[in-house]
RNA sequence: AGGAAUCGACUGU
């Protein structure tokens, strides 16, 4: 039997939920019981694929079973659910488990709480917040982040530091995703100086800045026009030793590509895919878009050809660009060209 | 025991 739940939780580990459950319904047919794990870890593999019909059906079958889901496996469903957009079935779910008499953990509130957060109904997530309190369990770092990082991303920075403070005073440490929250809300709002303000903090308390901060503290820099100081930022975050990732250069490349630095983006590209990360489609668009705003209209149909080469498909504004810029540099066959290819894909002119 | 918090990705403007 044990060795039926270890295959059948290799399955859910390996993407392959289905056959882990028919593993657990013939051993079940030959009498003996599914282990909790193993169907846990089967019913989070489906909900994690979004097909929640098979959720269903694995939960009917524990029941079947005699093995009643508990409420790791609710917790499970329910993260996945509003992950996923389906915050209203996610909270169904609550009150039914809650009604059947389960006792909701921490894990699981501080979930919904997270869960509301991030569909912006903060006073559900209070309200929640208030209920698991009354059942005696304290807020911990990962519930007060929830919030935190709700109203730092809503702008209100003092509610934010005011809930950050409770929570260090409550003995939970800064960390690094701590003060990544805080210094998200202040990009976001284009308060740099807050957020270097921030970084500052934490370097003060020995807290290091990882890739996400870096890729925050770029974004932000990126949306308010100083591109030389990301760009800084960008080369401290390699000297520091960090890899950075997709999302470290997509900024870089839009600002770069909106200030007519076209070449400066095409080496950022270039230094991507040396480390093997492959741009946003976004970026490729970026790049045309650019060059047409340079009159450079050839190389950005260079780009297109590239493009389409590596079947990737530029959107519609990007075609729209290129082939007003095209004719007004009186390159008109091209233009020409560049709209039979924009009608193949089943675009239009605008 | 495991399962919950930060940039990003996807979709729209």
């Amino acid at each position: 039997a044990d060795t039926v739940a270890c295959l059948a939780r290799a399955c859910a580990a390996d993407g392959r939920p289905l056959d882990g459950l028919s593993l657990l319904r013939d051993a079940a047919r030959r009498g003996s019981p599914p282990s909790r794990a193993a169907a846990g870890d089967i019913i989070a593999a489906f909900a994690a694929d979004g097909n929640f019909a098979k959720v269903s059906d694995t939960l009917h079958f524990m029941i079947a079973a005699g093995c009643p889901p508990d409420t790791g496996v609710y917790q499970g469903i329910i993260y996945h659910l509003f992950a996923q957009g389906l915050g209203g079935e996610a909270l169904r779910i609550f009150r039914e488990i809650k009604l059947r008499g389960y006792d909701i953990d921490r894990v699981l509130y501080t979930t919904v709480i997270n869960g509301l957060c991030k569909i912006h109904r903060i006073d559900d997530a209070q309200q929640v917040w208030d209920e698991m309190v009354d059942k005696g369990i304290e807020p911990n770092d990962y519930a007060y982040c929830s919030l935190v990082h709700y109203y730092s991303k809503a702008g209100d920075f003092k509610k934010a530091r005011n809930l950050y403070d409770e929570m260090l005073g409550k003995g939970f440490k800064a960390s690094t995703i701590s003060y990544n929250i805080l210094i998200t809300g202040h990009c976001v709002h284009g308060a740099v100086d807050g957020a270097f303000g921030l970084l500052d903090e934490m370097m003060t308390e020995g807290i290091e800045p990882d890739v996400i901060t870096y890729n925050i503290l770029i974004q932000g820099l990126c949306k308010v026009g100083k591109l030389d100081k990301a760009m800084q930022m960008y080369k401290q975050l390699l000297s520091s030793g960090l890899e950075p990732t997709v999302s470290t250069f997509t900024p870089l490349i839009d600002a770069m590509c909106e200030k007519g630095q076209v070449d400066g983006a095409v080496d950022l590209i270039e230094s991507m895919q040396a480390k093997g990360l492959e741009p946003l489609v976004r970026s490729n668009d970026s790049v045309i878009n650019g060059f047409c705003k340079i009159s450079r209209s050839d190389e950005g149909m260079a780009w297109l050809a590239g493009m389409l080469k590596s079947n990737i498909k530029p959107r519609e504004q990007t075609f729209n660009a290129l082939v007003e810029s095209l004719s007004t540099s009186g390159r008109l066959d091209d233009a020409l060209l560049v709209l039979s290819i924009m009608f193949k894909v089943g675009f239009e002119l605008s």
